[in-house]
RNA sequence: GCGCCCUUAGCUCAGUUGGAUAGAGCAACAGCCUUCUAAGCUGUGGGUCAUUGGUUCGAAUCCAAUAGGGCGCGCCA
């Protein structure tokens, strides 16, 4: 774990304040907050401590804060506090601390920003879970996304992160997806049955009609021959093969999926299945435990305003009163057939989780399952008497461009609608860094030229740009003064008492918030902060960079001196390792050099 | 009709959970640049934070109402 120049300050301004203002609530005091400074002219650090005393001490905060400066300006490693505006306290840090930051992350490597703030409690992150009745489409990936950086984010902070996919392998989809591999494997047989006589004879029609059926049709057809069938290849009745059809091609749509995540750089470590949870019995365990609640029955709902199905009736059914814990109607849990509803299932699937020890649950849905959220909250609250909070993250839809112009998911006009397809395109962390530029809950415009384009405005670009100009520098200074002399052990040694420049302290500023970006993202639940923590941090590289241009004494290799070399590849070193840090959480792979 | 999400510079978006004079990139304008790694650099202009009210030391941030956009609204998942 590396120490938080943050956390280590704040313990200096919590010490003075006791003595200045004593007997304040413990509560008060973790509203009291040291974070970056907006502008330099403000020093390193402010504090709001006086502003959050004032009110119990009964003193003017300004008071306070003169007090608190005059106590902090003693403090080892603070040149200058001083009160400012309504009552705060600017840090002026002497630079040998902020060039300590350096050395922490020479020192701790990628393990740099790791934090307990998340106290090992275990979290349970389920994103994807998508239908096995197809591959996986470009629509799943932002929240694939999302979900797998939350969790690797998550993991750093101290969480006890478990990164799950459901398998809806139990409704009616898959039976069409049964109904649909069988016609496939008529056909592999050598069946002559055509497309509308078989829509005819199966159940809710022909739903899968992609050819990405065929080959496991074929499969099954190698497998078992004939034998799935009735005699001239006709279809046979379903007693016959639809249990084992079924299972077949969920399978092969999960082998399929799996493998494009993992192009994606997403591997979940444990797969559930609906079916499973169902026929190991939890989900009627978590319906019994509602019902012993007293929090199921029988009733009719009110038609829903505004537009009203075609088949709408009146009808009494098995309801769960969500409507207690804050939902707007209570929910059925069966379905007309007697079968249960996906929502029935899903509470299954959450005790479930529960069960295995999650303390907190977080989904990650799509938009479209906004209406969705009120109601299994309500479940999760039910079932654990509201001791394990189930979190959603709603992730808003990705609209593909190309040069501003929509591109229209058709199959037949052959423009993509897979993720393969994406990921063909613009390659893994292109699209993995692309859907972290955005909050999850605002919209997104994916444009597949600007994500590929090497300029400044394309964040993927400038981030990589910058490691690899880092280890373009490193390359080179092996040249200059040998490996041994650069090898992060080494440069643990390093004086660093060069970097004055305000450019470099500047960087190493930003270097040092990495830590609380860490904590701040993990706790806030958004990713995305890592995305732009990063283009900030290569901004301010690039920065550096472009001032060693003009000003020959600011470049990192000096011919001529070698004390202040070693302190810039030292500086070089850390942000490289910091950039690799966050590359890190995001899945994206550092890269050497710009090809 | 109801519920949830969103509205910040001409455009695309941040804004560290209520903090100081609201920030980037693009575009525009003005200079510079032939390079330690090239895909540029520096500077300038640009704002009623959708609108109105409220909460308090302090609001883009919290609350209420209004306008506009998105999503959803029994047995799809």
């Amino acid at each position: 774990m590396s120490d938080c120049l943050f956390q280590r300050y704040r313990t200096h301004v919590l010490d003075a304040l006791r003595r200045i203002v004593p007997d304040m609530g413990e509560e008060l005091l973790a509203r009291v907050e040291l974070t970056p400074t907006r502008e330099a002219a403000h020093g390193d650090m402010a504090t709001n401590a006086a502003l959050i005393a004032a009110k119990p001490a009964r003193r003017k905060p300004a008071e306070i804060a003169a007090e608190l400066a005059a106590a902090l300006e003693s403090v080892e490693g603070v040149t200058k506090a001083a009160a400012a505006g309504p009552g705060f306290v600017n840090l002026t840090l002497k630079p040998a601390v902020l060039q300590s930051v350096a050395r922490s992350v020479l020192a701790a490597g990628e393990a740099y920003g790791d934090s307990r703030a998340g106290a090992d409690v275990k979290v349970n992150v389920e994103y994807v879970s998508c239908n096995p009745t197809g591959p996986i489409h470009v629509g799943h990936c932002r929240g694939a996304v999302v979900g797998d950086v939350l969790a690797n984010l998550m993991d750093k902070a101290g969480f006890d992160v478990t990164k799950e996919f459901y398998i809806n392998d139990a409704g009616a989809q898959v039976a069409a997806l049964a109904w649909a591999t069988y016609w496939r494997y008529l056909q592999a047989i050598g069946s002559t049955i055509d497309a509308e006589a078989f829509d005819a004879l199966t159940p809710g029609g022909l739903q899968y009609r992609g050819e990405y059926l065929i080959p496991i049709g074929q499969a099954l057809a190698e497998t078992h021959g004939t034998a799935l069938a009735d005699e001239g290849g006709r279809p046979a009745k379903p007693e016959k093969w639809f249990a084992l059809v079924k299972d077949f091609a969920v399978a092969r749509m999960m082998d399929g999926i799996r493998e494009d995540l993992k192009l994606l750089g997403v591997e979940h470590g444990v797969f559930t299945s609906e079916a499973k949870v169902l026929a190991d019995g939890v989900t009627d365990r978590a319906i019994k435990a509602l019902e012993d609640k007293g929090l199921l029955y029988e009733g009719v709902l009110e038609p829903p305003k505004g537009k009203l199905p075609d088949d709408w009736e009146a009808r009494p059914q098995t309801l769960f009163r969500s409507t207690a814990f804050g939902d707007d109607v209570d929910r059925p849990l069966r379905k007309s057939d007697g079968s249960n509803t996906y929502f029935a299932n899903d509470i299954g699937y959450h005790l479930d989780k529960v069960e295995r020890g999650a303390q907190v649950l977080i989904d990650v849905l799509g938009a479209d399952h906004g209406g969705y959220v009120s109601r299994m909250k309500a479940a999760v609250k039910a079932l654990t008497d509201a001791k394990v909070p189930l979190e959603v993250l709603l992730c808003q839809i990705v609209h593909i461009v190309r040069d501003g112009q929509p591109v229209r998911m058709s199959k037949r006009a052959g423009t993509f609608v897979t993720l393969r397809d994406l990921l063909d395109e613009v390659g893994r962390d292109a699209v993995r860094f692309t859907m972290l530029t955005r909050k999850s809950d605002a919209q997104m415009e994916f444009d597949l030229d600007a994500v590929v384009a090497q300029t400044r405005d394309n964040p993927v670009f400038y981030v990589q740009y910058a490691h690899a100009r880092c280890r373009s520098v490193l390359r080179a200074a092996e040249e200059m003064l040998g490996k041994e002399a650069i090898t992060p052990e080494a440069l643990l040694n390093v004086p660093l008492d060069g970097l004055e420049a305000d450019v470099e302290l500047a960087l190493l500023r930003r270097v040092a918030s990495w830590p609380r970006t860490v904590e701040g993202a993990a706790l806030a639940r958004e990713p995305h902060r890592i995305a732009f923590w990063l283009g900030d941090l290569a901004a301010d590289f690039h920065t550096l960079w472009n001032r060693g241009r003009d000003e020959t004494s600011l470049r990192f290799l000096q011919e001529n001196d070698r004390a202040a070399t070693l302190a810039r590849v030292a500086l070089v070193a850390a942000t490289a390792t910091a950039i690799r840090s966050g590359l890190a959480v995001m899945g994206v792979e550092p890269v050497e050099e710009m090809r």
